[in-house]
DNA sequence: TGCTGGCAAATTGCCTATATTATTTCTTAT
DNA sequence: ATAAGAAATAATATAGGCAATTTGCCAGCA
């Protein structure tokens, strides 16, 4: 979910790959990340992988109390609730900027990435899981895509650190909520057409929390950990 | 503006050492942070340094661009607006959380908190500019104090970053508002007692717009860099 | 059985030293 | 004056070591 730059260092891609196995829960929440096996791991020394996980700690991706080492944040129910909340308060805003500005190149990237997302959910939805990581791939892609007119770096990087949150819980519960999901996709895009930010809002708020909800649900009765 | 730990390690301390500085301009803007100096002058390793710099630039304090080292993030009209623009939806959102929910313990932190700052102010005004340093941090504790009561971490969080590069902002431009920023204090505490959510994101508008403004001016005519 | 204290091993935080690689600066020839 | 190449500078990355803290373990005791 971070977008792969054109030349970088040993730390960097180091960087996005143990991000990325966080995210998507190759390293479980709340894992204890000790530095010697990660290292023979990711292929790095000690003193980059340090660095790699001081940053991931300034994403609140990872936390580090006092001596006592690194571990991946854990998650929780009331978290989630924090994150939903911030990615629903921080994309609203960002999709009335967007709907205010965007022309017509931006509605065409809306076009194209929406029409990506709905190819891979029909798969999803008619029992294609084998999909599912492109999906997520074309759900951010998307939700980006509604954003990127809003003229403001700073929150463009703000979202994406939010969204990623939002999405781990995604990601470890397994969920994909299928026919509804995707019919608020539509309706997003029909928005973006008629540049109705209100309404925008007021789905994204129904796809966010209903998703939360959704999420909370799985966890509770399924297969996955606290 | 980060919350003093108890017990910390020599990064910890270092980083937010380094961080201070950047904040209150003891490293300028676009300045070129070479590691050999900078070991020296915070009595840190290369390695420790690099850790710290690391965090930074996952706060987006300081940029690291491929091989060619760190330098501190640059300073721009366009990024101060969004920055500000930031602060104000999410200040504005913790202060109706916090409005709804926040108990009698809280307001009377609010009033603590208003009341030293309150008294810094009169003594800026009358021109005493020596409490600079003091009245900024009341300046953040009274903001704070209003959103204490919004019960997110995350929200918290995200608002003290926020607000950090806003105030790096105005310490380089020397920026006091005097009279009407305080003025506005005082009704944000009035919102306060009176649980308007609606007045106070009125109010903090004013504030904080006004307040871009006012720094905008100083940077034009005053003997402040890009 | 269950709790407490303390020893030993593991792990982290931090440092120095060194190799490698990229960038910047300087020189030189056209 | 400009372009190409060489030297100097600085950053990335690795290894290894020491001190301090944490963690795991086991005996001792109620």
């Amino acid at each position: 979910m971070i977008e792969a730059a054109d030349h970088d260092t040993v730390g960097d891609s180091a960087y996005r790959h143990i991000r990325d196995d966080i995210i998507f829960g190759q390293l479980r929440p709340s894992e204890k990340l000790r530095l010697e096996p990660l290292r023979k791991r990711y292929n790095v020394s000690v003193t980059t992988l340090r660095e790699i996980l001081n940053r991931l700690t300034s994403d609140g991706l990872v936390v580090a109390e006092g001596q006592k080492g690194f571990e991946v944040a854990s998650v929780s129910d009331a978290n989630l609730w924090e994150v939903a909340e911030l990615r629903l308060l921080v994309e609203g805003h960002a999709v009335s900027r967007s709907f205010a500005s965007g022309d017509l190149d931006w509605e065409s990237q809306v076009v194209a990435a929406h029409h990506k997302l709905h190819r891979l959910e029909d798969r999803m939805i008619s029992g294609d899981m084998s999909a599912r990581e492109g999906w997520k791939r074309a759900d951010w892609g998307f939700h980006r895509a509604l954003i990127t007119g809003c003229g403001s770096k700073t929150l463009m990087d703000l979202h994406g650190q939010l969204f990623d949150k939002y999405l781990r819980y995604q990601i470890l519960t397994l969920a994909f909520r299928g026919q509804p999901g995707a019919d608020e996709h539509a309706e997003l895009l029909e928005a973006a057409f008629a540049r109705n930010a209100k309404r925008a809002k007021e789905i994204l708020s129904i796809h966010i929390l209903g998703g939360v909800e959704f999420i909370i649900n799985e966890r509770k009765n399924g297969t996955s950990e606290p």
